[in-house]
DNA sequence: TCGTTAACCTACCGATGTTAAGTTACTTAG
DNA sequence: CTAAGTAACTTAACATCGGTAGGTTAACGA
């Protein structure tokens, strides 16, 4: 017992996994890393030792299921991108209009980042450093809900309500932007920033006064709706 | 020798500081950290071991000096903060239109970030938990050029030519698009990003679209003019 | 029943931030 | 000129970190 995680183990665990359920561990390995990302804020106010010590295995363990302490934070950060392209895909649920869809996204988009300021911080405030080599930007692009927000992009701009630039340009830009209060909320919480809502209304506000037409024409009056390549 | 700073210590320190000269060990910490930021890249990936090498000293005297690691990153980052404002106000020079002023402060907001990532990283992309107590966010406001822009906000404003908002709002919210956009292509170099300045052109084109009337009136020529849509 | 091996554990490594307890050498009072 | 006082360091060590080497236990197939 030289390992100093003598604590109670608040696990459930009853003992060893049978043989051909390892996974098992590796599941509760994730799940006890996104608690602990959740509560303590950051990977790096993380450790090895915490995460077994809530399973309830000892440190080592963990090597078994992965390969460094970054692999379990990317796991858990997989699983959270997830999570939050539901956040996203409810928000815009049952909205119609490209720009109305756009708006709820934004929204939720934010208060998802300023409600979990930790696990937003882990999805996209972290260093490429903790990417790994193989780590596929197209699956986190559609996870988190951004090839939504190019799809009505792409149909304002079909539809001709789309007074300035590339669809793509103009997509990451709207992710940038927000991402952009967000962070800096996050990073600078000392400033006094004003109400998110505000600052976010004025963002649209400007945003949509200079992005899009302010004649918005009449739903299919135009040409084709859907059709880039 | 138990220490493993072994590596030939590239200062030139000559050897100890004379009286009352301790100051100076202090100065070259900070330098050796803020070149050490550079190179390597974010606060964690340096040591203090690092730094006392570079300076040419052991590890705990960098502790005579500063009491954490954390106060000898932050202290780099004021230093820095004023160099990265004074680009800002270089960039600003000579120019008279606040409208320009703005848009050539963005531009070489966005290429210091680029062009120094590793420094950007630390001075806007660090965790809260890395300010002391104590920190004072007016005088980073003010190095760091927001004031500046605030004031060309509100000379916008109150020549009528602002559309939208409060201007801190305003001056708020530009910020953190510049800034959305920044830390984005810092933190996820492997989306396909769009050549820097042309997102930037289009969050110009963008914001100014929608924030500011359309009619720009030649300098001082005209009154306060406040149409809407 | 017995060998194989998945699923763990014990013991340890080097590196990290940090501290305790010296040691050296400049300054200055006497 | 000397010797105390102390600023400016160093040596040695601490606890903790991520990670590894190698042993132990127990579920399964033959």
């Amino acid at each position: 017992m030289t390992d100093t995680e003598t604590g109670a183990a608040p696990s459930t665990r009853p003992g060893r996994a049978k043989r051909g359920e390892g996974e098992l561990l590796r599941e509760e390995i994730v799940e006890a890393a996104i608690d602990l990302l959740a509560s303590t804020g950051t990977a790096e106010r993380i450790t090895i030792r915490n995460i077994a010590e809530q399973v309830g295995v000892t440190s080592p363990s963990i090597y078994l299921h992965f390969a460094s302490k970054n692999d379990v934070i990317f796991a858990a950060c997989e699983r959270l991108w997830q999570d939050f392209g539901q956040v996203l895909a409810e928000a815009r649920a049952g909205l119609n209009d490209p720009l109305e869809r756009m708006q709820a996204c934004g929204t939720a988009y934010l208060h998802f980042a300023l409600d979990r300021p930790a696990l937003y911080r882990v999805l996209f405030m972290s260093q490429p450093v903790d990417q790994p080599e193989d780590f596929d930007v197209q699956a986190l692009l559609d996870n988190v809900g951004f090839l939504q927000l190019f799809d009505d992009v792409r149909e304002l701009h079909d539809s001709g309500r789309l007074r300035v630039g590339d669809p793509l340009d103009v997509s990451l830009l709207l992710w940038s932007s927000v991402h952009g209060v967000a962070s800096l909320i996050l990073d600078h919480p000392k400033i006094p920033w004003p109400e998110p809502n505000r600052t976010l209304n004025l963002l649209f506000e400007a945003l949509a006064g200079g992005l899009v037409t302010h004649s918005v024409p009449p739903e299919g009056e135009r040409g084709p709706l859907r059709s880039s390549g």
